[in-house]
DNA sequence: TATTGTTATACTCTATAACTATA
DNA sequence: TATAGTTATAGAGTATAACAATA
């Protein structure tokens, strides 16, 4: 940030920079991007006992009203023995509650709280300004550009076979 | 790609799009673009029996010459432990090999050999074909643009504390 | 028979603690 | 004492197989 007076020699090497071939290699700076994404939204999540994927549960259950579990583990890819466990921890926490469809009793809606709704809505404010943190290296032009590509390839590019 | 003739209603809802608020996220962005980019070069990298982790050694060793694992496990952000057994892969197919240093017998430097020097040239094209397939929803212009603006968040982003 | 949710289990990746051989 | 590498071990996170209830 600001200009350091300390000549080079002094500057710490922690942040030295990886060889060129590896710098551009794309795996390597998705990779990158998201571990430091996650060290911001961490902290921002944690004081919520809440992570990333927990929130994307939460969002999804937000949007998609009483959703049964199959549903909700088809939209973010996962084995549906893996949203088992996550239903089970934000439902220990009280942020969501599982019934019984009615119309069909092998299935199980899961719907937010009133305590979900509210954890929710904080979660989002918290992730809101980490993406800010995470976002500030570029100017605002270039932040809306990058969220665009990202949405654009993310959008475009081939789904991960089923 | 093709504008299909199909109506609306005959579409495979298969590639359904996640609720907006969630598709806006840069952490759900981020992690399934790093998804989709592995599913291209898992493929591309497993007839040399490669992953993405190895073949970052590969490179890293291929740019500093005989390296101490140390130094490696440093530039790659892992854990000593964790090189130990990245080296031990690459050793085991041949593709580096491992030497005491004579200054400081506690280190090994590890160097490529002759077999792993071409199997990485291999790989890198397989990965370059991969990228290229990755990025194929995005313009020419696009893509120096995304490449450009992730370089710098990386670079620029709080590295991850140690 | 097929499907939803569940449990038991195993596998991958990674880290912590303890050991060895050097320094 | 401290350091480089190693091993044993444990913890996430995720998936496969088998089972119960329901269709």
């Amino acid at each position: 940030m600001s200009s350091s007076r300390a000549p080079l020699t002094d500057r710490k090497p922690s942040a030295e920079t990886p060889p060129p071939a590896l710098a551009e290699r794309l795996g390597f700076l998705l990779k990158h991007a998201y571990v430091r994404y996650q060290s911001s939204q961490g902290p921002a999540l944690a004081p919520l006992e809440l992570d990333g994927r927990l929130l994307a549960v939460l969002m999804l259950v937000d949007a998609e009203g009483p959703a049964l579990q199959q549903r909700l583990s088809e939209r973010l890819q996962v084995d549906r023995t893996t949203m088992v466990a996550l239903v089970d921890a934000l439902e220990r926490g009280g942020l969501v509650q599982r019934r019984r469809d009615p119309d069909d009793r092998r299935g199980q809606r899961v719907s937010l709280t009133t305590k979900g709704a509210k954890v929710l809505g904080r979660a989002e404010r918290a992730v809101g300004v980490a993406e800010q943190e995470f976002l500030e290296g570029l100017s605002k032009r270039e932040q809306r550009e990058f969220r665009r590509l990202l949405s654009k390839l993310v959008a475009s590019s081939s789904p991960p076979p089923d």
